[in-house]
DNA sequence: ACAATAGTTAGCATATATGCTAACTTATAT
DNA sequence: ATATAAGTTAGCATATATGCTAACTATTGT
């Protein structure tokens, strides 16, 4: 993901943005993420791709937020490479409202 | 996931227990929660698959912990039917020391 | 302005995930 | 014991994820 123009400043300049935002949120974290931790382990796409095994391409595909297909085995390679783990979870919501009032939160 | 027989109970009964399950923990943590959030919902597979559009042998395979192939999209299907969210994260191995250290975990 | 590095995109081949059916095993209830 | 429901497994067809190349755009430093 470029510095200079985010996925966030495209979807400004389009109609719909909320929906689209919505929609897409999850997605748009995971690119976040990938690009986060990389930086954090000061890392070009072409650096974490030689150390998976993979291209720079591949690695611009699951940073650029547009995309939503991704495989939790390559999610966990990439995370790896750059020093992290990948932790997924399934959050009840139930239990989410529970904790939030327990800790006074919205 | 059967109720009777884990997958844990395999495992116990096989050599090299520690290093497949070092291996397999992640997935095997996936396999767990679905099942967990399922349950929670007080839904059978069938129910589950039904509600996505899918069959019981497509929830059966992701329960059994053998599994390492998933994909986040039916991840994050399989959790709304449930109720919950699924939540991605990398977390780095640097700032998660630094959080068991001040709260003096292991 | 120029070169070098970094990131993006398109398009393709292949590997793998997903949906499906059907037969099987296990659990639950009567 | 039997019937019914629940879960598993195998095997297949199709959709899609991944690896790859090459050309393109953007950034950075001089």
């Amino acid at each position: 993901m470029r510095k200079n123009k985010t996925y966030m400043d495209k979807l400004l300049t389009e109609k719909g943005f909320r929906v689209k935002f919505d929609q897409e949120y999850q997605n748009l974290c995971i690119a976040e993420q990938i690009a986060q931790a990389r930086h954090h382990a000061h890392l070009t796409q072409s650096d974490l791709a030689k150390r998976i095994n993979t291209t720079k391409s591949a690695i611009s595909r699951y940073e650029n937020a547009g995309y939503n297909k991704y495989g939790v085995a390559l999610l966990s390679r990439i995370a790896k490479a750059c020093g992290a783990d990948l932790k997924i979870n399934f959050v009840c919501r139930e239990s989410r409202k529970k904790y939030q009032k327990a800790l006074k939160l919205k």
